[in-house]
Formats: structure tokens, sequence, C-alpha cells
DNA sequence: TTGAAAGCGCTAACAA
DNA sequence: TTGTTAGCGCTTTCAA
């Protein structure tokens, strides 16, 4: 079955269809529905091939995670972000392609893009000094960023404000009274723990409260990680009182320190996480974090970037460049003691 | 850059560089190395659409997991199982499509299909009765199962061998001496949960063993699942000696049941797993479980696939059909109690 | 062993 | 509003 088949049974030329399924509003509405109908009928489908050679455009768009492949199918992070980057293309009518960089990702990617077979790229959440993106920006290929990358304002991107979170998450450990307060880091080489780093100083520094050194640990966002750290800060003197994680997996692996070294939560040292997973309302005692909407980043994303090559290059190209910043709001539970309500809706999800 | 062009700086017609990217035999070896040469100079890359269109194939493989995507995203298996999918499809010039099923499942791989976009699909592990299979096979689109499908024996599968490596675990608790052995099945609605099932019954009838009902508890897989399971399984009169989890994940959920009851494994009760996923080493006490490839899995069904795809249907189409069953083995860590050595291998991972 | 030529099924500029 | 036409870049007979 191809659009020469569907003219002939419609009665009109292979153009006029064509029209018709790319929605072109050139066309009779009477003709449109008839045409529609012997689609249906015959349960028609365009060839991708051929569209995508004539077209120019795969409506293929890749989704790049510069992680090892156990973790991107392992945390749940990169699961809501997929689904929600899959759910904008879905609608729009393009595929999402999750890179699987098995190789050096430069050559997977370079081959993908000389072969013309992705329209754009989805790079998510990039290293610092990504060799990779300078790479890709030379191809001239149309991007979008997950989270931002310092010193480049040329690209677009979403992010969530990771400092303002973490401001928070400190803030309300200091409004409960604490001021021996440590945090445990994600991986450093990625710029959303820097800035979840920054936010935390940024709160005890309002509060007039320098941390010592030995109060920084730095994790690598998984749990192991985070008892690890919790470890350390445990042996510190005096050690603190309440910790900060900067993400919800090692805010749980703090916990089991604490609980392994026979102390409780919130009782001795209280803990807030950050991303506010799942898991995170059903441990025991339930994690005070910072919510941010994670499938939404994935959504917003893929849509910009659907609308970047849908919008014909007429404007100078960066004044295309946009940088969406989502809110983050502390969600209340019972890791760090007597429940302050802080927020307007403090136990949402 | 087209064939065209390096045809002009080779020498050549467009016709000799095909034959050369496509490595046919009949093109001299002077010419084959000159046109590579340039091609390595220009650093070409073929169109991808174009070669689908005019080849009639895409070299995109699928692959459908039909589980939520938060389940694929987060059961390590499955970041297993697509790895060995995609270093297959990678070596041999084929890409890997995940499916993100988001709409129906018919609907989304219906369309890829019929758009020609989908060479041959692989489709893993199956629902008992997916409705979904026999949608596959009217469409005559090569197809390969990983796990098998019961009463079919005109699709190609790759399997491991549950029920052999379920009675492999089985046997082991008996030979330590327990006779009260219960089990926590998978899914019910899966053929892996099934035969693992059938692999206990098997041994403990046997040894002359029938389990009583409450020995028997259905999971779901998942750690809070194994959890649940073993609560139960406590409260019965007598409770089991040792458990058999027909997963890892929920071996471990057995085990955190037994010790917040205030038991200890394996003194109180001994616990074996399946799987052998990376943390069956690294709990406490390190789980005894059941070892099985499962990265070699998705690499087999990817190759058996592409063999499919790139074999001419000279033959009748139902002389390809292969059943693949890859064994398992007994890995003794422990969660059993004394280390029996049972196995060639028995540390293995 | 090589080249010429005819498509693959669609899009998009142009003409009507 | 519709049809005509010329490709998109490759594979694949068929001839030479």
């Amino acid at each position: 079955m191809t659009l020469e088949e569907i003219a002939r049974l419609a009665g009109c030329s292979r153009s006029t269809v064509s029209r018709v399924i790319n929605h072109d509003p050139n066309v009779r509405a009477e003709t449109r529905e008839r045409v529609w109908r012997i689609i249906k009928e015959q349960d028609f489908q365009p060839n991708l091939a051929a569209r995508a050679l004539a077209g120019r455009r795969s409506r293929v768009i890749g989704l790049v995670i510069p992680q090892p492949l156990s973790t991107i199918f392992t945390d749940p992070f990169f699961s809501m972000l997929i689904h929600g980057c899959a759910l904008a293309c879905d609608e729009r009518g393009y595929y999402l392609m999750l890179s699987l960089v098995l190789r050096q990702a430069n050559d997977t990617y370079h081959w993908l893009i000389r072969a013309r077979h992705l329209d754009g790229l989805l790079l998510a959440p990039p290293l610092i000094n990504d060799p990779f993106v300078p790479h890709l920006l030379d191809k001239r290929l149309p991007l979008v960023m997950i989270g931002r990358i310092p010193g480049r304002t040329d690209i677009s991107t979403v992010n969530i404000d990771n400092i303002k979170g973490a401001s928070l998450a400190t803030q309300h450990l200091l409004k409960l009274g604490y001021t021996r307060i440590a945090t445990i880091t994600g991986a450093l080489n990625l710029v959303g723990a820097l800035d979840r780093l920054e936010g935390y100083l940024c709160a005890l520094r309002e509060a007039g409260i320098e941390p010592p050194s030995e109060y920084i640990q730095e994790g690598d966002w998984s749990e192991a990680s985070g008892r690890r750290a919790m470890e350390c800060l445990l042996q510190a003197t005096p050690p603190p009182e309440a910790v900060f994680a900067a993400s919800d997996s090692m805010a749980i692996g703090a916990m089991k320190a604490i609980q392994a070294a026979g102390l409780m939560v919130p009782n001795d040292i209280a803990v807030v996480g950050f991303d506010d997973m799942p898991v995170a309302a059903t441990v025991d005692p339930p994690l005070t974090t910072v919510h941010h909407p994670i499938e939404r980043i994935g959504f917003l994303a893929a849509s910009m970037l659907i609308e970047k090559l849908e919008t014909p290059p007429t404007q100078a190209s960066w004044a295309n460049v946009q940088h969406i910043v989502l809110p983050a709001r502390l969600v209340i539970r019972m890791s760090c003691g007597q429940a302050l309500r802080c927020s307007a809706h403090p136990t949402d999800v």
C-alpha cells in the first residue's frame, strides 16, 4: 500500500494524499475527509524511510545519557525522565531513540548523526566539561540539554532549581534548630551536584555558619555511597546533628549507616534528601526531601527540541535559545523531627 | 556527501561504491581498497533512510518488554538483557530500538511495523496467553522470543533452564537436611515463574515431600513482595526451615522480613534466591542463588533474529525455528548454612 | 569486474 | 485547491 494507491482509491493525486497526511490546511474539507476515510479503511501507514528520505528528516530524536547502562537502568530518576521525553515525542509524532552508548560515545553518535538518522538530540545531564558537547555543536545538530552547563548560554536547557531546592532543605534544618549540619554531595563532576552543594552552603552562610570541611562528603548518588559517606560523618568531632543528602538514595544509605551505628533518625541525627523518589515516602522513617518534577522536565525538554525542529530558522539561531528553570519544593515527612509546616502543600507527592 | 561523490573521487561508478560498502565480493581488490580509502578520508556514512528505502530493510530491530516502564528501568535484569541485545546488534550493524510502549502495545507496534520501520522483533519475556503474540505473527514479522511460550513450537526462543535451576536450588536445601522448604514464586502470569515453581515442586516430590499449600506464596519479583510473602510464611505452622525465592530481589525481601521478626539467616531460616544479580554477593549474609547468563541470552536472541533476517527464506520457515536453552547453575554463598561444594565452580559469578 | 538505469515511496516547489 | 514533476540517496537487476 502506497500513497499512489490511496490516491487512486480516493480519486485524487498523490500530492493531495500527502497533504492530508501532513495536515496541510490547503485541502478542501470534503476531499480531506474522503482521503482520511480511505486511509483508515486500508489501514495505511506511510513508509518512514521514504518520508525521511524525501523530507530530509527522520522524526527520530536521540536521548543521550552519559552514564553506564547499569546506572540508567537502575536509578528510577532516569526512568521518569525517559518517560517524560517519550510522552512528548509520542504526542507530536516523533520517536525517541535511547542512546545505548556501547562504544565511544563519539563514535556511536557521530555515526547516527552523519547517517542522518537523528533530527535532534537531548543530552541529560551533562558532565562538567563534557568533550562530547562541543563535538555535537560542531555538527549543527539541534540540541537541548537537561540540566545547565556553566559558561554556555548558547545551548537551550531545561533544569530544576537545584540551588534553591538545596537551600530550602538546609533552611528547614536550620529552622528546626540544628546548627551542626553536614552534607553528602552527588558526584561532583555533575553540575547538579555542585549546585546542590552551593545551595547548602548559601543557606548556612546566610545563617552565619561556616561548616567544617569534614562535614562535606562526596558521594556518587548511590545508596552505598551515602552509607559510606555517613560512616565518615559519624567519625567527625563533634558529629553532625543533621545531614542534607543530595539524593534520596544517598539519604537512605545515610539512614542505614546511622541505624547500623545504633543511633536513631531523627532523634539522634536528622536527615533530608533530594528528588522525592517513590521510596522516600515508604522508608522508615519517611524521608523529608525536595520534590521536583522529573517527568515534566523530560517532557519539556523534548517538546522544546521538537519545537525547535519545526520552527524554520528564520531568526538568528541564538534568538531561539531558551533556559527553563522549574521550581523545587520541600516535602516534609518524619526524618527531621517535629514537622513544621513550611510549605503550602507539605505532604504532596 | 553521497555515494555519487565518493564514486567520482574514486573514479568509479555509484554501483561499485555501493558494492564495496555492502561487502559484495565481486569487486577487484584494488578497487575495493581505493574506494575504502576515499570513504575513510571523507568520513562518509551512507544515508540510512535511502538505504532503508532502496533496500527494503531498516536494519532496526525492536525489543518489546511487556512490563511497565518503571519495572524495566528498575530491575537490573532488564539492564543486562538489553545490554546483551545491544551488543549483538552493534556487532552486526543493526540498531536496537527499545519499545517504549506508552499507548496500547498493539497500536505502537502495529504502527512501527506497518511503517516498515522494524525489520524484526525481540519479545521478552512474554506473558502467558499474551494477545500480542498472535498479532505479531499475523504480520509475518520475524520474531524471536526470550523465554519460552507453552504450546507454541513455531516461534524461535532463547531461554534459560528455569526448571532445572529451581530444582538445583531446592535440592541444595534438601541436601543440607532441610525438609520444611517453602517457596516464594514470581508473578504467575509469566512462564518463567511457573517453571521455577515446577522445578521446586519436582525436587521436593523426588525427595518424597509434598509441601503444604501455605508454603507456596506468590510474589511479583519485587523486594517488597518478597517481604510480604515471607511475613505470611512466618505465620505458617510450623514455619518453614528454608525458603526458595524465585528471584534475588524477593529473596532479599524475605531476608529482611526474617530479620525484622528477630530471626537469623541462615541459623533460623535458610534462603536461596534466583538470578545471581550483583547485589546477591553483597547482601548480608551473601545470598546463595542460581546463576544464569542473562546478558548472553539477550546476545543470542538478537544474533538469532539477525541471522534469520539475513537468511533468504529458501527453506520452509518452520525449518528455521530454533529453541535454545541455556543452563543455570547454583552459586553457593552463606544464606543456607554450611557451604557444601555442590558445583564445579561454586563461587563463580 | 564494472556501469547504466530503473526504481524504492515519499515531499515540496511550481504550475495550473 | 489540486496536479505535475523533479528529486531525496541508495540498492539492484541487467548488460557490457
